[in-house]
DNA sequence: CTGTTAGCGCCTTCAC
DNA sequence: GTGAAGGCGCTAACAG
């Protein structure tokens, strides 16, 4: 009865199948399709045409039992933004898929016992390679990507520098993004320009601020940063109101700049609300631009920003990952990865005085 | 050479390996530690104890080629919307990984291949369960569960009605949410209350309407529905944009409204700007409220909303699939899940004329 | 109750 | 060149 049922399901044909219907041995069919040594290029095109015939797709499954390497990549990310990664995900996906790898995906945002089943169970699904998605500095990390190394899956990061000639690493250009953008505005007539960020910079905020002060110090111009010291949740909401009240709080202090710069999109919507509460014109009086391009749009008028390049990083990564499964001994590769401006109707020429 | 290598990094040790060390059969091994009948106690307790010592973890990639069932769940995702699945992705693997299984993600916005080589390659790792997320209308859908279930793999979806007996649903509660929101405005005096939503109506547009037009008319009050027909791309600015614009139009013809719905945070958005662009202050003159909670804080003052249960939701398909995996002859079930409430500082009392 | 035999579907020696 | 074994690690049928 459940041999029967099993029959029913299964129609799929395997290499003995192809064998019986060829009358050769099932080994040397393998040969054939994988394209080993010592098969006769006729038995080759024999095989290749009978499997064409029935229909005969190798079960990658089965075979990743024997090699020990499964079509699969892990994604691990252990980061504490929402959304941002989302494009990230999907291209990282999209571009396994076009190899014909599946992705895993892990969030492991809660702790050390996350990250202990979750690299268990991919080594139990004999992973070929994982990518490793941690802004944050997570105790431990370089132990579990040494474990992977060590069972022989391909490692990779993104923003995650690690002494290892094995590990390829993209990153994201955020210096020149704050580069780029200062100049815009500089390109823009604009002389006075502030950066609002975060007083606990490193990572992503520091990079954007650095780019900001040197564009600034080429100019000649004086970098002004405003830096906001209270603990920060990193939840939009909170991040807007912050940079909202902050300029607010500053504005009389300062010496009638024409141009902000918000460390990400939420500090430049939150800016646009305290101009437009002290009913001053953007981009007329004042410019203001932002980072990432996630939240960017939702402004009147829509703010420029510098687009976090997520979807070429996510592709980047399952391509180098996959490269480096299929070729292990390459030498390890950093890859910086641009943003793209988006100019938008926040930015305009400085006031003439 | 290289069995030497391989041997260094396969150090996990196997039932075989346990049979050799309490001098029995391997199969005896096997039954003792899956629970199969006949087995005595006191053989089962030597296995265990064994098992424990030498530190033995059951290969579950070899057991699934055996049984044909992997402990990998499919998350397939076909909406146009980005980021707002954010959380029920998490939500869903999580919950998978409580229960020892790994998700494999799968994003399907592109066309009929992407379908096809998504689900071959999903059958291929011997999936146990897949969850099907497409509020669009996708051509073939039903084919595709089909084909799971004939191939033994437990379906789910998200907001699909789908008529067969094997299939959980999980839906939203649209309707409640627009019913409870309507009403939360009511009792705050208003009495006249616009909603504001796209032309083209159907699914989760549709059922929040819904709700805010019996609640109005259980109130009886009078429904003001302003429907946008222009084509409309779903990205988030686009939306916010064409409510301003629409709320700018409409404004003169309007018989002084003291709410404003938007039938999501971006319409809500859209809609403020309107307003503040005219002087009117929220919540002192008007009050506004959006649904989903994913761009809701973003404004000054804050979006009262309906946040979607999109994290309940996930963890609900992840634990349906699991329990039907488990026991595939439940009776199918329906849940709705229910929208909460966030209400901050754009919903105040109705002003008093 | 335990052990034997026979797979799952593929790959990798090794003789012929 | 081809075929004959054996194995990856676990299960499932049957026999003892």
């Amino acid at each position: 009865m459940r041999s029967k049922e099993k029959k029913r399901l299964k129609k799929n044909i395997t290499m003995k199948d192809l064998a019986a219907y060829l009358e050769i041995d099932r080994t040397t069919v393998s040969k054939a399709l994988t394209g080993a040594p010592g098969v006769s290029p006729k038995t080759i095109e024999k095989v290749r045409e009978a499997a064409e015939r029935l229909g005969y797709k190798k079960d990658s499954f089965a075979s990743s039992l024997q090699t020990g390497k499964n079509s699969v990549l892990g994604l691990l990310l252990a980061d504490f933004r929402r959304g941002i990664y989302a494009p990230l995900i999907e291209a990282f996906q999209h571009t396994a898929m076009k190899h014909q790898y599946s992705t895993i995906l892990y969030y492991v945002n809660r702790g050390q016992d996350d990250w202990i089943s979750a690299i268990e169970m991919l080594k139990q699904q004999r992973i070929s390679g994982a990518t490793f998605i941690s802004a944050a500095a997570t105790a431990g990390l370089n132990d579990y990507l040494d474990d992977f190394l060590k069972n022989g899956i391909t490692v990779n990061t993104l923003e995650r520098n690690y002494a290892d000639r094995q590990i390829d690493l993209v990153a994201l250009n955020h210096r020149q993004a704050g580069y780029d953008l200062t100049n815009h505005l500089i390109a823009l007539g604009h002389r006075s320009i502030v950066f609002m960020t975060f007083a606990d910079i490193k990572g992503t905020p520091e990079g954007r601020l650095q780019g900001y002060d040197e564009a600034m110090r080429s100019a000649g111009l004086q970098p002004m940063v405003i830096a906001e010291d209270k603990p920060v949740s990193h939840a939009s909401g909170d991040e807007m109101l912050l940079a909202y009240e902050r300029l607010k709080l500053a504005w009389d202090r300062l010496d009638k700049p024409t141009a902000f710069i918000g460390v990400n999109d939420n500090f430049a919507l939150g800016m646009m609300h305290a101009l437009k509460e002290k009913h001053i014109s953007v981009p007329g009086e004042v410019s203001v631009a932002g980072f990432d391009d996630l939240n960017a749009a939702l402004a009147i008028p829509q703010l420029t920003t510098m687009r976090s390049p997520m979807r070429q990083s996510g592709a980047m990564l399952a391509e180098l990952l996959i490269r480096r499964i299929q070729q292990s001994n390459l030498p390890a590769s950093t890859h910086m990865m641009d943003y793209d401006i988006v100019a938008r109707s926040s930015t305009g020429p400085a006031p003439i005085d």
